[in-house]
RNA sequence: UGGGGUAUGGGGUAAUUGGCAGCCCGCCGGAUUCUGGUUCCGUCAGUCUAGGUUCGAGUCCUAGUACCCCAACCA
């Protein structure tokens, strides 16, 4: 899933012709936006390469803004956070910016539709302004406060800011059309009052704008040239235009270009949601791996560059869709398949003794060490040591008494490779009272060191191992699919009524070679067979997986059952 | 209910603007393999519907259908 950097696309496509028509002078900006009230997650992902990408693309600049316009939601960790995660992604705004900053020149300019009759200080309540609105295909009335002289509307929105009035009393709107076929246009809120502590401009104002009265000037302000949003963001778009055509802007008019949101099955992105999630404790907070915030996936050991690549497949386009996470699975294993080293590791385990097994002098059972390549994907990482004795840990699912057809695995009587050692044939188990096997007993064939028989002899199967003696404990979190969401095309619903809380298998107990326990924190392995693990930062040989192999047995199983 | 958008294999996404419908994921089959991984080869399968224009239509025209967004002092 290879994609061009030249790969065209409607927007890309729109600002190349602005280009060739010199309507900004060849110049090109654009701006990442996010409000800083919750942490940024894979759907912010696909933005940040969009903005970045395309300005990147034609030689412009990016800006981080935080639209913070919402003293109630908004807070400086957030900020930091979406920051910080904007750097993990691979991305370098030119500056970072804040809505809040143009709070005042965006009041000056308020006071300058007000003094051109386009704007009016309208004192009821949201609940009557909403109702005056109209709906779908009625339209609506005009407020009686619509045609107050300009004298009287300057000195109430100067009254206003003073704080002369409590929260919710009156409002600011632009005077359009209450008729207007786009309900966007029928005389929006430009400012409400909110005496509210900001956590950037602290006190200053009680006067907050709306996104519509804040963002295509803040867009004007810096000299941005595509302000690239959502598709939700299209009906707001001839609001956005009215605005800046009535303004004596100092530049370039900006143009908005919307774009369908990522969205990915088996996952909740909704803010609202995810906040609930972390506040019920449903999760451990916004970097478990459980979570589709970029934090979430890191820490799951998701490469930044995965996900660049996978927003860069999917394309930008203008139909809503859903992409499904197996597209992104596949492109997280694409990479780490060659990135990450191989180490041997048992979830499950399962006795393995080899009743033939020389003992030293002493009666111990002697200890051989067997070179293993790193990574057969890349040579480059070399080798390691892997000790390996007559007692060793395989895995459970690897041995079957009984074997189903097509089981290629241990099963009593067969011959298998351990991986780099020797062939192992089975034979004989040993139950506990309940009749479960707990230790399988086999020989080994000395000649078929290294793991190659000079008779030219094949086995099946190559399972993974790990020595009893030099095992290291560690736990295992295993993640079903990915994230939260278990009703796979759901869009809306109530909170947490399609998570899985059951979506993590904590394995509290499994076997891993030795070489792992210097493994450094963050570090993504492929547990060979079982798939691509992340050690967690924070916790010691605590090890997520981020992403399973393809598993062909499993398909093998499913068809034989369907 | 009015307005604004979008429809291409099972899921996504392209098509030089009227000229062989391509690619990715998945599925299925085969080859390679000391990972049932990887890699390689191959198969199946698509232009929402109905008309029309044209030598030729995914693309243009007409009429439908389905889905998404908009009636916060959220963004």
């Amino acid at each position: 899933m290879t994609v061009s950097p030249e790969s065209s696309d409607f927007i890309r496509d729109l600002v190349r012709r602005d280009n060739e028509t010199a309507e900004y002078g060849g110049r090109v900006q654009t701006r990442f936006p996010p409000e800083p009230n919750g942490y940024l997650h894979i759907g912010h992902a696909k933005a940040i390469t969009v903005d970045f990408g395309v300005a990147a693309e034609f030689g412009g600049v990016c800006n981080l803004r935080l639209d913070d316009t919402n003293p109630d939601t908004e807070e400086t960790e957030y900020v930091d956070s979406i920051v910080d995660d904007i750097a993990w992604l691979g991305y370098a705004p030119k500056s970072v910016l804040f809505a809040s900053d143009y709070f005042g020149q965006l009041y000056d300019w308020a006071e300058y539709l007000v003094e051109r009759g386009q704007a009016y200080v309208d004192d009821q309540d949201g609940e009557t302004i909403s109702e005056q609105r109209g709906g779908y295909g009625n339209p609506g009335v005009e407020s009686p406060f619509r045609d107050r002289s300009v004298e009287e509307n300057l000195d109430l929105l100067r009254r206003m800011r003073a704080g002369e009035f409590p929260d919710g009393s009156r409002v600011l709107r632009a005077k359009i059309d209450m008729q207007h076929e786009n309900m966007q246009l029928r005389d929006p809120v430009m400012y409400r009052i909110r005496h509210a502590h900001h956590h950037r401009t602290g006190d200053d104002w009680c006067l907050y704008p709306t996104y519509d009265w804040a963002h295509g000037q803040s867009d004007a302000f810096e000299g941005v040239t595509h302000s690239i949003c959502t598709l939700e963001f299209e009906s707001h778009r001839p609001l956005y235009d009215w605005y800046l055509s009535q303004l004596p802007l100092p530049g370039d008019r900006p143009k908005q270009i919307e774009f369908a949101r990522l969205e990915l099955t088996h996952t909740v992105t909704s803010k609202r949601r995810l906040m609930k999630l972390v506040q019920d404790g449903v999760v451990d907070g916004w970097d478990d791996p459980r979570m589709p915030t970029l934090r979430g996936l890191r820490r799951r050991g998701y490469p930044a560059s995965a996900i660049r690549d996978f927003c860069a497949a999917v394309g930008t386009t203008r139909t809503n869709s859903r992409q499904a996470i197996e597209a992104l699975e596949a492109v997280v294993r694409r990479q780490l398949n060659t990135a990450s080293q191989r180490r041997m590791a048992v979830l499950r385990p399962l006795k393995l003794v080899i009743t033939n097994w020389p003992k030293d002098a002493d009666g111990r059972p002697i200890v051989e060490h067997f070179e293993l390549t790193n990574n057969p994907e890349n040579p480059a990482d070399g080798t390691r040591q892997v000790a390996f004795t007559g007692e060793l840990w395989i895995e459970a699912d690897d041995f079957a008494e009984v074997p189903p057809p097509k089981f290629f695995r241990l099963s009593p009587g067969r011959e298998v490779r351990l991986r780099g050692a020797y062939f192992v044939t089975a034979t004989d188990v040993v139950k506990d009272d309940a009749g479960q096997v707990v230790q399988i007993n086999a020989t080994y064939d000395p000649a078929t060191r290294g793991g190659d028989s000079p008779d030219g002899r094949k086995v099946k199967s190559t399972m993974h191992w790990v020595s009893a003696g030099q095992a290291v404990e560690a736990t295992a979190a295993l993640y079903e699919r990915l994230f939260l969401a278990t009703v796979p095309g759901e869009r809306t619903g109530e909170p947490l009524d399609d998570v899985n809380p059951n979506s993590r298998e904590l394995l509290p107990a499994i076997k891993v070679e030795a070489a792992l326990a210097d493994t450094e924190p963050g570090t993504v392995v492929q547990f060979e067979r079982l798939g691509y693990f992340a050690l967690d930062p924070e916790t010691p040989l605590l090890f997520h997986r981020t992403v399973g192999l393809k598993d062909e047995w499993a398909n093998v199983q499913k068809r034989a059952g369907a």
